[in-house]
DNA sequence: AATAATTTTTAGTTTTGTCTAAATTTATTT
DNA sequence: AAATAAATTTAGACAAAACTAAAAATTATT
């Protein structure tokens, strides 16, 4: 698989999750910043690999053999993240570029070993859960904070955006995975919250608390 | 720079280090397992790009540009290599060729950062010296083994055949960065020699003995 | 100095992955 | 059910990096 066809069965993946059913050539092209043209060019090499199952306009899904392809390279990226953060002191906001080319290092063995290396990690510095040799991964039973009514203490588990600039935010704000966050009151013109944190009271967005899991305490 | 045109530059260094006149085309062609126009080609390109000196049919030469670029490739392998041996366990047979992948990983900060971890090593695991962040290394004086009188005692420094049967030819007899050999007899017809290594006294040929590096005690 | 051998370059293709523009299919409105 | 809009695919082109075969330049030999 060239680092192209490794991009690709990545997205697709990625989509799939979101939503199960065939995924559309455009929701590709905007996640790997191509064209549409070009992605169907690039479905029908895949399919030729028998990674994904192709039909003419009706979307993609990929292959038990495209779904465990997919898997690895998603640990491999995520195990690079824990690597940076925890061995080479990188920030969380820093490690998911680096992480975009290193995930394309093609060996089984480097992987395995630096997964024993790190103590089998069960979770990258964003709180996903990273795949094992096998492709199996723990899924945690997790809710956006936006989704949480009032009163309630939640601990914080993951993000959904990891962008740095989201990253940055939640450092400014000391809001880390692990802590712990108390709904103090929901605003229903906007949908902004009060939230209580490391004693202090502060107002998020909701757009802020919907890019955060978290899980009722 | 294009992992080819890494791949380029790096074969245009290793060679100068040996030649340092222009480097030939057929010599880069035999290194990076392409054909002679293919190099025609890329040199072109490099020129164009001000890492090489160039000029049809007098062979290239590596720019300031060109050889600082080099020394970072170099660095980023090697550093690499002692991570792989130094903390995920590798055999210093197995790290080249993963080596190989690694040093095309883009980020100074990652090098550096890495560099660090490993405690600013200045040789990676084959003996080799690793340039340090401005390009500088530290040229340590060796000879080859096949070079050295009888009844002299060195200790081992370095390999200049890197493969991995040749690692495993030495391991298999013992071996190792830091040995201390005697040369106890050379034979003037195929000028084998005879060695005294942990006491034991072995026949190696001239070929193992013009690929080892060593000092005088 | 002329010829032969070797090395290097040029010319013309190929493959991979991308693009634009046009054509086709599917989805949405009127 | 047409007509229109949106999504997708096809056709044709291009750049990067490789190749083969032929031409040109350099080097070695007679
Ligand atoms: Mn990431
Ligand atoms: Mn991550
Ligand atoms: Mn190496
Ligand atoms: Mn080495």
């Amino acid at each position: 698989m060239t680092y192209s066809e490794e991009n690709y069965i990545k997205v697709i993946y990625h989509l799939s999750l979101v939503s199960p059913k065939g995924i559309n050539t455009n929701a590709i092209a905007g996640m790997i910043e191509s064209k549409a043209s070009s992605v169907t060019d690039m479905l029908k090499k895949l399919a030729d690999k028998e990674l994904v199952n192709y039909q003419k306009y009706q979307g993609v899904t990929l292959t038990q053999k495209g779904l465990h392809a997919a898997k690895m390279i998603v640990r491999k990226h995520r195990l690079w993240e824990v690597f940076l953060v925890e061995k080479l002191d990188f920030t969380w906001d820093e490690v998911h570029d680096l992480a975009e080319e290193l995930e394309h290092i093609k060996s089984e063995k480097l992987i395995n070993r630096l997964d024993e290396y790190l103590g089998f990690p069960k979770e990258d510095p964003h709180g996903d859960p990273i795949p094992d040799r096998y492709g199996q991964l723990v899924k945690v039973d997790k809710q956006l904070l936006s989704e949480i009514l009032p009163s309630k203490k939640v601990i914080c588990l993951g993000v959904k955006d990891s962008s740095p600039s989201f990253l940055k935010y939640l450092d400014k704000h000391q809001i880390a995975l692990g802590s712990e966050i108390e709904v103090v009151n929901k605003e229903s013109f906007d949908h902004s919250l009060s939230i209580l944190i490391n004693n202090r009271q502060i107002l998020i967005s909701n757009k802020i608390a919907s890019n955060l899991y978290v899980k009722l305490i």
